[in-house]
DNA sequence: TGGTTACAGTACGATTCGTCTCGTTATTTT
DNA sequence: AAAATAACGAGACGAATCGTACTGTAACCA
């Protein structure tokens, strides 16, 4: 009976705002520019979402979805190293929208229940698995912990920025967090 | 020959921004708001701040300036417990503010290079010193690993929120970065 | 005592927000 | 094929907020 809501149009309003904030920063996005730019009324706008921030938090979540590969070796330590490797590899581009997310998601609680859902809780598992793979599943808090001191360090990193996300870091924390699960 | 700017105006700024924050949330700390609330002119407000996040920034570094004493005693892995408890201890009240301003400043290149250099660098050091107090100074790089790896995790559960901060956490991080720097 | 400047208060134009109302268009149902 | 329905682009609108400018008053310094 109804006609349904234009792809297009959902597809140009992420991309207007990401352009948008990309090129002019936070405050450029305005509900007006990102119609604007998208071709689109603004109308069409709020009929999918309920203010700025949440065009923002969806455009943001959209990028967050690039997943690794999991690498499945023999040593947990060359896995994990990998594993971070290629996790840092990819945060080279996508790196400063997320630590946005995460930033934007401080002053709103149900966007931060939205990434720590649909984000962090999803990396969690990933990595938890690649480590008991190697470990055996007797050790779940050992491994909790290692997994928030792993991604714990990545986040800390990109939040505030005082040491670069490179293959060094990868290789050390690798190797510091086996060693911290005494696996020889 | 002028007149010095007001230290209770100062106070009254910072005290009432904080106040709308924590009564009615971000939308709410409007420069306005503020004034009115501070008994004090809107342009007594600007002439001290820039603009709105500027307001809030100060007052949330000003919350942050809190220290934790550093534990002195003989075993590596116990202070290092101790330390973490008494931090997590002192961000169950300021936690709140401290992810704000972290999150505030993903968006605000000044802020977070203030945020940088005047709290995380300094908090780095003194738990750097906690170490190599134990460690000797030869092994710089696996300690600043560490280091990245517990304040690591306190930051991303903080700002994540999917565990708490609590002793179990002091004492598994504590155990399994020690573990991680091979020292017995 | 005179000069300087912050002070509280207020008015102002500019922006943005979110709602609402146009007339049009695409899609589904009858 | 026709009718029904809701999304569409466009833009007008009041409310709220921003940051600046201008009051007259009060506090401090030389």
């Amino acid at each position: 009976m109804p006609r349904p809501r234009s792809a297009a149009a959902d597809e140009a309003i992420l991309e207007s705002a990401k352009e948008l904030f990309t090129e002019s920063g936070l405050a450029a996005v305005t509900m007006e520019a990102i119609a604007r730019r998208a071709g689109v009324g603004k109308q069409t706008v709020y009929r999918r979402y309920a203010n700025r921030d949440a065009v923002l938090a969806a455009g943001w979540l959209r990028e967050a979805e690039t997943l690794v590969e999991v690498p499945r070796g023999r040593s947990l330590e060359s896995d994990l190293r990998r594993f971070l490797e290629r996790l840092f590899e990819a945060l080279q581009s996508t790196g400063d929208a997320l630590r946005r997310l995460l930033g934007q998601a401080q002053f709103d609680d149900s966007l931060r229940e939205a990434v720590r859902d649909a984000f962090i809780e999803q990396r969690r598992s990933v990595l938890m698995e690649l480590i008991e793979r190697h470990l055996g599943p007797d050790r779940r808090r050992e491994v909790e912990t290692v997994v928030d001191m792993l991604y714990g360090a990545m986040w800390y990193r990109l939040l505030a920025g005082h040491a670069p996300l490179d293959r060094e870091l990868a290789r050390r924390l690798a190797k510091q967090a086996v060693r911290g699960l005494r696996v020889p």
